[in-house]
DNA sequence: CATTCGATTAAACAAGTATTTAATTGTTTA
DNA sequence: TAAACAATTAAATACTTGTTTAATCGAATG
């Protein structure tokens, strides 16, 4: 029973509501997403595989520090690699989580920054 | 151009990619969800209004701790408030961006959280 | 097989973020 | 107008997270 009783509504929904494990697992995904590093890095998987050298120089960032951040994305399922040859190359991974994720970053660009450039 | 060339289709990718304002402006709203708390609350907010004392009895935090969290959702345009009497109300803001995220966060629950409660 | 190139790992540091406790502001009612 | 209730703010602390520098690992080539 909730302290203040305007709305039954709220009562109900807390029958229903998500174990908070759930909200947590969801969160992990979002928070790999919360860096505009990150985030630039994955819209570049989404569109074409590549090495970690041209990642590299595509993001202007030191090689290790790019290392850290493929690491995550990797971890969380939302990227994959393979070697070929010396390098090692990434893209985006083919998952419903990769795809809601993609797709809601793209419809975000599309509305909160109508400027911006679409491929 | 870049130090490797095994694809013309990563050079041209960088002609057409956004700013990378643009993506931190998207990173900032992400990360307003990649906290397991702040998104279970915004979730709340989506499916119903309630007063920060409720909010605070179903969050089963402190209110102090809740006012934070309401304060970068409101900061973040996700959701708005109205003082009612002594209580103030917090919903969900009827805005293209706040749809977007949480139509992602149910997307998301139905695939990575199966088993979870659907409202 | 030593060298070079590509990528990752480790340690250290800097910056940002969530929660607690205590104090403060605003609104209603006795 | 004083007291009680609701919410926010401030300061302090603990915890994460991103980047740098240096060192290490793996694969290919001379």
């Amino acid at each position: 029973m909730l302290p203040h009783q305007h709305d039954e509504k709220a009562e109900q929904l807390l029958q229903h509501i998500p174990e908070a494990e759930n909200f947590t697992l969801l969160a992990d995904l979002f928070g790999q997403l919360s860096d505009g590093t990150r985030l630039r890095l994955f819209w570049l998987l989404c569109h074409c595989e590549e090495c970690v050298t041209n990642l590299s120089a595509m993001m202007q960032m030191s090689s290790p520090a790019l290392s850290h951040h493929l690491r995550l994305l990797k971890d969380a399922g939302l990227i994959v690699s393979h070697r070929c040859g010396k390098e090692v190359h990434y893209r985006a991974a083919e998952t419903p989580e990769a795809r809601t994720l993609h797709d809601a970053m793209e419809a975000l660009m599309a509305i909160a920054c109508p400027t911006a450039d679409h491929v």
